[in-house]
DNA sequence: GCAAAAGTGTTTCCTTTACACCCATGT
DNA sequence: ACATGGGTGTAAAGGAAACACTTTTGC
């Protein structure tokens, strides 16, 4: 039995929400293989590292998201033989929530709305797919998770996690009936007590995630 | 940078009802490292295969079931850096639901009733936890996929499939309201027009799966 | 006939949906 | 005053839970 070794990469599905559409964070190829195209941040782990550990050490090295509000969780792995050109390599994907942070310093990295990359934009190895199974991850995960919160700062109205909802699952939500459904839910939202007119019109109050982990019954996805 | 090359296999948390007991496929390992313990079949990936390739590779070679109607899906990736104390290892594990097949020609590869496995016999590596989240993924498809229908011959009857049902989540069905809920859901199950009484009393109408990917609305699991 | 399992009908409860309506602020 | 968004009330529709009851076989 020969026990063949590949090299194994970790690469990030960073979502976020901004500017009223879902952006991913990708990392712009000067130079080959696949220059001139955008892939998903990402690279080798290390040799005594754990798998999340080298997605946090990636977040902050090539993200340049070092914060511990970023949500990560393992995706899938994708390893197809000749998905790198150079050598055999299995990527083990993660996904992270993020709140509209600056992304990075480096120019390199920007966010960009997924609609455009997913439709037309020229993305580098099998990163589109690994993209879309990560929206679809998240875009699942809203139904029975409180990670909607994540997507937002520390700090938000219910209208504010309407929001995420609704760009993330591009459908419009009844406000009325959000509203009753998210602060009806045990442990899913902790008031502040304060409020806020950010958004004009009357003040609304302010909460903080709870601790549930988890939405029952789920939140429904309209038309599904 | 360097690029770390370390060993990846495919490892297999194969599942199946027997006996009314829901069961795991497990290898007796008669050599170290775990002389003496069971662990979960599996096996290298080999340079030129992807990895639902070697997956159904190492079902037939490990495993024994060759056979195209288990169902195979990717589980996740274990990856921290002693969990096989030869070498670095990276895990991608398969979840595999099967029919209650003849396991194997070898004595090596037993099913084994998961609650043995789980609560207190010696497991290799790090392969109890794998199996857990092998266990948990199947139980919440169960929910909101046809997969329970993996679980039963190529025919079956309601009863049969609420068998399977109640022996993964360990909880009893209501049988009347079961019924009404697989019957009434659009693409869920065929009809063969045959009937049969291997269960006793009144004949059980057959069926076969039907080509539903999902079930909307989910079925709901009893105190969750 | 009787036991056993399949399958139907019905009632109650709970959740979602849709929408009328009131509330509290900035301008 | 009025526009704007926050938040509550309520009635109708739909599905789940609970269970009485009928059907069809084997013995």
């Amino acid at each position: 039995m020969t026990d063949a070794r590949v090299a194994v990469t970790v690469d990030l599905v960073v979502l976020t929400v901004r500017e009223h559409r879902l952006c991913a964070l990708v990392w712009w190829r000067d130079r080959p293989p696949y220059a001139h195209t955008w892939s998903l941040p990402g690279g080798f782990i290390q040799l005594d590292e754990d798998l999340p550990v080298a997605a946090e050490r990636l977040m902050a090295e090539r993200a340049g998201l070092a914060d511990a509000r970023v949500h990560l969780e393992q995706l899938a792995t994708y390893g197809y033989p000749d998905r790198d050109p150079r050598q055999r390599v299995v990527s083990v994907a993660y996904l992270g929530l993020a709140p509209d942070l600056p992304a990075s310093t480096r120019a390199q990295v920007v966010w960009r709305p997924v609609s455009d990359l997913s439709e037309s934009g020229s993305i580098a190895f099998d990163h589109r797919r690994i993209l879309l199974d990560g929206v679809e991850r998240a875009r699942a995960k809203l139904e029975y998770s409180p990670l909607a919160a994540a997507f937002c700062p520390a700090e938000f109205t219910v209208a504010e996690l309407r929001r995420v909802y609704e760009i993330v699952w591009g459908t419009p939500l009844d406000p009325r009936n959000f509203h009753r459904k998210v602060t009806g839910a045990e442990g899913f939202l902790v008031p502040t007590g304060r409020t806020t007119t950010r958004d004009g019109g009357r003040p609304a109050r302010v909460y903080r995630r709870g601790d549930a982990e988890s939405l029952h019954p789920p939140m429904m996805r309209p038309g599904w």
